[in-house]
DNA sequence: CGACACGATGTCACGACATGACATCGGGGC
DNA sequence: GCCCCGATGTCATGTCGTGACATCGTGTCG
């Protein structure tokens, strides 16, 4: 038989969310998290860099994903459209939305974990700049679509995981978000008379 | 004469932004910020919350200054100008340029300070919208445009900041980006006809 | 079959951060 | 001239995060 319990990572991670869920995320500290989990802190930190982590192991894979879906977008003409398309286009409803909804509660409630966040964020919004300068965007140009189109994914997120338990899929939103963002940037008064 | 010299707070400052820049954030600890001032560690935290706090003291009257730039707009009828032109319009050359810089340099190259930055950006993201929606904006616009328009400036800002010394000032810079930002942003496909 | 390297965990020690409780005492107000 | 207040110090403590090294099942290779 095997010297320890197999299963750390996982009986860390269930702990982990469990004590938070109970005591919010402040109030537990690692020790506590460890000893339900039955190993020494010492091993938290060893799949956890930190005792936020938790809330964001599995960011890094979703980032990969979504940083290939504006890889490979078949058009970058729009850059905007590809961003905003490569994050509300992503199949979110797989994931339990519940699940969701308490992370982003967690989240909200405590500065330490909105800050990680953001950089997450942040992180991911860069990747995006750095994916459709490859693929011939201008520098400036990427950057901006790439932050301004995750803002606007986000405002759209953020709403679909606020309402009410089975209106309107998450793409149908960020349709919304789009046109009333259309509306708040009325760019045409610049080029009075330009179609196209 | 009194108990103990007066200036904590300056001391305790200057000496942490020289330690910073002569050792790094991460490799200066708040003993010796505080035996450099002449005072305690415990001194230190009676003036600043955390360590990264030193970089940020000033913040918080910024965020008051720019967010009245918001409230008090003469018009709100184009709501992402609004938040442009309050944060682009603001006086940023009246702070040292280089000073600016260095200060970004440190943000930048450490990811705790990019934290607490990313977080007091969006907390004034925050304070743009709630007052773009005092003011007659409907909710979803004022958050969108409010964060949209903070991230345009921000591109414009670290362009302006990343630039040689003696170039175009800020305004100008921001006048730039956000015509990119047009170009970026098709967005008068969807409505083909429709004047204003 | 037995030696041995590997990997997961434990143990220990430590430094840094942050905060609460209480002590000290100079200076300014009454 | 007394007394309170505010700025600072002192001490104790809890938590986080990391380095160094020990332990010992397991699977592999000869």
């Amino acid at each position: 038989m095997p010297r320890w319990e197999h299963g750390s990572e996982e009986r860390l991670t269930q702990a982990a969310l469990d004590l938070f869920a109970e005591q919010g995320f402040e109030d537990t500290s690692v020790l506590q998290i460890a000893d339900r989990a039955r190993v020494t802190p010492r091993t938290f930190f060893r799949y956890f860099s930190d005792k936020r982590e938790v809330l964001f192991a599995h960011a890094d894979e979703l980032r990969g994903e979504l940083l290939r879906r504006v890889v490979e977008a078949p058009d970058v003409g729009d850059p905007l459209a590809v961003v905003v398309e490569a994050l509300s286009g992503f199949d979110w409803g797989s994931r339990d939305r519940e699940v969701q909804r308490r992370r982003q509660a967690l989240i909200v409630a405590n500065t330490e974990l909105l800050e990680r966040e953001l950089v997450k964020n942040a992180a991911m919004a860069e990747d995006f700049a750095g994916a459709l300068q490859r693929r011939g965007v201008g520098a400036r140009s990427a950057r901006l679509a790439a932050r301004v189109g995750s803002q606007i994914f986000l405002v759209a997120y953020e709403e679909w995981l606020a309402a009410d338990h089975g209106s309107a899929d998450l793409a149908a939103v960020t349709d919304e978000v789009m046109a009333s963002f259309r509306a708040v940037a009325p760019q045409a008064r610049s080029v009075p008379g330009a179609g196209s």
